[in-house]
DNA sequence: CTGTTAGCGCTTTCAT
DNA sequence: ATGAAAGCGCTAACAG
């Protein structure tokens, strides 16, 4: 039924060692031999059987990726950009969506675990030391995307989102905003919303600072939420912890007769398809969210391959984009 | 190092095979013995080797799955369903993307094979021979997903794309359009597009029905092709083949001074998030996204475990969801 | 109810 | 340059 090694090998006339040296090229086989086995694979249609190969190597080509959620705009595109990196060599991808549960992160590590994956990349809002110890536990190459691990003690790969937070922050008080919104999430549910929360409260006089939270950070759920806020405060202007807030901000605004970006200026985080394609065009502290799934991917294969690697925690660049709402 | 299931019999002073039985539940084990076993697990900290098991079993546990593009709204929201339905079996899935190349598309079900996927859940805009020969080389059960076999050799989970054309075609009719175009790809890209399309041009008098061609089908380009073909066929309505050319459609209208729905009203198919976002909120054909890959994932699940099947091809309901925009 | 024994299909020494 | 043989960690008969 199935066509082994052994098939080969006898229909090549030479020992499966040989047929294994081709299939890799481990060892220098005659070209005259190699021309035999290649012809009896094609003859066979033969195929290596990966499971096989990855109990007795050790090794499996395939990577775990834990993402929040992929139907999600940014995951989505990190999960393109790891894909794409992991094609190019040659592993395949297991994607589990963790919903940012950290129980079932951990468990997650232990079905990547069992899977036998030879390296995760993982996506989460907030590193606990349940995840440190589970990676530790299940003792596979780790590296972080779009997280961080305020420690450094795993590899990662994201923006400075301080900094990011502290950029948005100037660009707005340089145009003369003096009541500055902040939407985001609920304190504690995401790190990097934090994080970017703090570098605008760096930069801002505090009693020009505004936190707005809206629980799930939909677009649903915070158009009201920010139609009273801004009212209530008399709020100049606007920074989102993403497109989508974006858009509601703008949308918010609207709907209590007031102009964007002649009243209120609008500025989100992100830059997914969608803030270049609503009116007006969202100005916004553009992330590399293709990247950091690319460069995260790149740094794990180095990793696996024993490449060197000068730099376990890379900074990749944020950048501001301006465009009509603001 | 690694702890086995020969550490765990040892430890718990019984044979492997006993180990292996209260693992898999595969036969009676004796509440006494099967507790012995369950705390060695605990002490050794054991984690089965899924890769042996598969190896021993022939079963991997795991799914293929094959798509044009994961970073696209619809695509990314379909992978969740699958994942969803596919954790909740125990299957974890692989993911790759194919860009809706032939060739690739070909290789990775190739790629499929050598990891011994279980099965694979297929997404291709446009079936052909050659992937029908891939499934069938592999052996694999295979379902397509948001995909027609028009020969239905194939298990799929669709919706009725014709059907769909005729009701956005009668919606329109009714409410008094005469001059309706339809921006799609360009024909032959995407079979369901262009059932869609000939379902429309079934109800639309050939002189009232223009089709306007957008390569890529993305946003961008869609804007000024969109904006001449409204002027130069003086459209009264447009229908889109994807919530961003809808997106597309209304500010293609506005930007020449005319208003949705009020001059020209504009239509789109799928329902993702964005069709909710924008104003005007769009009408449109809604698709069943996360249903394409819960419904296809639960259907492998009965394939792969034998449960009966009544209907190899199921058909998903649509449905037209009006809003502000026609 | 439990133990023994073959493999599953491949990689990887170790010889030659 | 090639072959022989020993596993990789588990499941699945087959005994008992």
């Amino acid at each position: 039924m199935t066509v082994t090694i052994y098939d080969v090998a006898r229909e090549a006339r030479v020992s499966m060692a040989t047929v294994s040296r081709v299939l890799n090229g481990t060892a220098v086989v005659k070209d005259e031999t190699k021309r035999r086995v290649l012809d009896a694979i094609a003859r066979l249609g033969y195929r290596p059987n990966a499971v096989a190969r990855g109990l007795a190597s050790k090794k499996t080509k395939t990577i775990g990726v834990i993402v929040p959620d992929v139907s999600t705009d940014f995951f989505a595109e990190v999960v393109r950009g790891i894909e794409d990196i992991a094609a190019m060599y040659s592993y395949q991808i297991i994607l589990t969506n963790s919903d940012a549960d950290v129980q079932r992160e951990v468990d997650l590590v232990g079905t990547m675990w069992e899977k036998q994956v030879d390296g995760i990349i993982y996506m989460t809002n907030h590193l606990r030391p349940e995840h440190i110890e589970a990676f530790e536990q299940a003792q596979i190459p780790v590296v972080l995307c779009a997280t961080e691990d305020p420690e450094r003690r795993i590899p990662s790969v994201n923006i400075d989102n301080r900094q990011a937070g502290r950029d948005a922050a100037t660009y707005l008080l340089e145009r003369g905003s003096r009541r500055i919104g902040f939407v985001t999430t609920a304190r504690g549910v995401s790190l990097l919303a934090d994080q970017r929360g703090n570098g605008l409260a760096s930069c801002i006089p505090a009693d020009q600072f505004f936190r707005i939270e809206v629980e799930q950070g939909q677009y649903e759920e915070a158009l009201p939420v920010i139609q009273e806020q801004v009212k209530l405060h008399s709020l100049d202007s606007l920074v989102t912890a993403s497109d989508e807030l974006g858009l509601a901000a703008i949308h918010a605004v609207q709907d209590i007769g007031l102009k964007v970006p002649g009243d209120v200026k609008v500025m989100a985080f992100d830059n997914t398809k969608l803030a270049n394609m609503v009116r007006p065009q969202m100005t916004v502290v553009a992330q590399p969210m293709y990247d950091f799934g690319a460069v995260s991917m790149r740094l794990l294969t180095k990793l696996l391959l024993d490449e060197p690697v000068d730099n376990l925690t890379v900074i990749l660049q944020h950048d501001v984009v301006e465009r009509l709402s603001t």
